[in-house]
DNA sequence: CGAGCGCAGCCTAAGCTGCGCTCGGTGCTTTAGT
């Protein structure tokens, strides 16, 4: 029996699946033993990709995700299914919990195993694991997200990878445009990875984005504007204090509406989003803490009352309204100023002597782990993990089984590492400019979207709000001279991509200096771009 | 970076303006103290 025909098998009959074509591939790459990158949207079974192989794989299936919840999901679905055992570990489950997994992992009863990225950051989990079949990565888009410094553990994957014999990596999201792809790959140590990926257009999704001036002018249009519209919706705030305040208002005017942030009591946010899975609240105020793991047909809006910190963000955001395909809308409301608020939050503060003091201090005692300098050295453990990603980043250090060689000066790592927290602070800053192009366009939203995802759309789309008003036109942001994903070179700024087109301007990304937009005419006046084959 | 708060200053009294200060998002883990 081939290979498709085996896996379309085991799908029917242990999972009760017929399986689609890019499922199917994306598991035949896997049973192939390549590095493969999964982008589907939500509901599109992308966690089959792992599912069904790890019936026929020959070991564990290691499964990294994000959230506990998430990870409690995860297996509830395979006990539900006719999977074989899956297991979890982390430090919310009991002691007798955690130790009766590790024993269905050791004996090979259990093959699929759930964490987080900070479990495998310890050593004693790498040595039960032992040698995994497969290595995935769910929710992959939180190691470019998150690993640069709120969860540094996620930029650490790939040397936990090495430590269990480098099985097969799998890479599974729902969103991710090249840019965020490409740090994928490259901080997971993928090798040669598979691309599967569906297209990113969601048609039935309107897109609209309103200006404003003054604050209390945009909060008055917010509530104006979801009293009127037919839920259930989400509004998605900036702060925790905007959460509440857009609830205890929104409910004030008769709509059925609970906040949702990070600060809420577990069994609060619990019961919110319950009841707003099951229809008994309408609308739900929230910070991003609210989204991952959602998975509601039915949402019909999704409004944001403030700006959020980039594209990815945002589209990640608005993708989970209309995924019944029913008409929904995704409607922005803006205001330059709120993306002050996305630069402080976004803000590197690298503290360059602790750096300079930890790059000393390898160099004095090499073959330390993460853990070890933490301890040794008496910082925390998350400082030292992010400086040791900063500095195994420019190549001042290196890492070989988990322990840490100097391979610079002291002094010139630390210099190198400041460097490194620029180049990212630049980026950051670069992707909010991105954000603000798209809220400033004229252009259809929708195209630019798609560009910025690496997809061009031919047309307008028709239903976004410059469409509507006419501003759009027809194929204005299609530029032959420099479509999207082609390759330039500029004499100041380097090696880029180009992002996206208009008629008179182009946006590219520079590995360097991150996204800028240029005049076309600027381009040709100073011959700025040079193009390269391929 | 910008919003919101408290407070001083105004200059003849009740409320406005301006200054300086503080605060702002995502989760896992582990530990001290009930």
């Amino acid at each position: 029996m081939g290979e498709r025909a085996r896996l379309r098998e085991t799908a029917a009959e242990v999972f009760g699946w017929s399986l689609r074509d890019e499922q199917l591939d994306a598991m035949t790459h896997v049973m192939a033993g390549r590095d493969v990158v999964v982008v589907l949207p939500t509901g599109a079974g992308k966690s089959a990709v792992y599912q069904v192989p790890g019936v026929l794989l020959d070991g564990l299936v290691v499964v990294v995700s994000p959230l506990i919840a998430l990870q409690r999901d995860q297996v509830a679905a395979l006990r539900d299914s006719g999977a074989p055992p899956a297991v979890l570990v982390n430090s919310g489950q009991s002691e007798v919990d955690n130790d009766a997994a590790w024993d269905a992992v050791s004996s090979g009863a259990a093959r699929y195993l759930f964490v987080s990225p900070e479990q495998l950051a310890k050593n004693d989990v790498l040595e039960r694991i032992g040698r995994p079949a497969l290595f995935v990565v769910d929710e992959a888009h939180c190691v470019s997200a998150w690993g640069h410094d709120f969860r540094p553990d996620y930029l650490r994957l790939a040397s936990a990878a090495e430590r269990l014999g480098r099985p097969p990596v799998l890479a599974l999201t729902a969103t991710a445009g090249p840019a965020v792809r490409e740090d994928v790959v490259e901080n997971l140590g993928m090798r040669d990875p598979v691309v599967v990926t569906l297209g990113f257009d969601r048609p039935n999704l309107s897109l609209d984005v309103r200006m404003h001036q003054g604050d209390d002018e945009k909060r008055r249009a917010v509530r104006d504007w979801v009293v009127r519209e037919t839920g259930p919706g989400l509004v998605y705030v900036a702060t925790r204090k905007d959460a509440t305040r857009y609830a205890e208002e929104l409910r004030a005017k008769g709509v059925g509406a609970e906040p949702f942030h990070a600060g809420m009591k577990a069994a609060d946010r619990d019961r919110v989003q319950d009841a707003f899975m099951n229809g008994r609240v309408d609308v739900v105020a929230a910070t991003s803490a609210f989204g991952m793991g959602i998975d509601k047909p039915d949402v019909r809006f999704v409004a944001h009352a403030s700006a959020p910190g980039s594209l990815d963000a945002y589209y990640q955001e608005i993708g989970r309204a209309g995924r019944d395909g029913d008409p929904a809308r995704a409607v922005l409301f803006y205001r330059p100023q709120d993306l002050g608020l996305q630069r402080f939050l976004q803000s590197r503060h690298v503290d360059r002597d602790g750096v300079a003091g930890l790059a000393a201090f390898i160099g004095e005692h090499p073959g330390l782990r993460v853990t070890e300098l933490a301890r040794e050295s008496g910082t925390s453990r998350r400082r030292i993990a992010s400086w040791v990603n900063l500095l195994e980043g420019t190549g001042a250090v290196e890492v070989a089984k988990g322990r840490f060689r100097l391979v610079e000066d002291p002094a010139r790592a630390a210099d190198l590492a400041a460097e490194e927290a620029e180049r990212l602070q630049r980026l950051d800053k670069s992707r909010i400019e991105l954000l603000r192009a798209y809220a400033e366009t004229r252009a259809c939203r929708r195209q630019h979207l798609l560009g910025y995802f690496g997809e061009v759309l031919e047309r307008a789309c028709g239903n976004c709000d410059t469409c509507w008003s006419g501003d759009a036109g027809t194929g204005v942001s299609l530029n032959p001279e420099y479509p999207a994903q082609s390759r330039v070179h500029h004499a100041e700024w380097g090696e880029g991509t180009v992002v996206h087109s208009e008629a008179d301007r182009i946006t590219v990304l520079f590995g360097e200096v991150g996204y800028k937009t240029l005049s076309l005419e600027a381009v040709h006046a100073a011959d700025l771009l040079g193009r390269h084959p391929g």
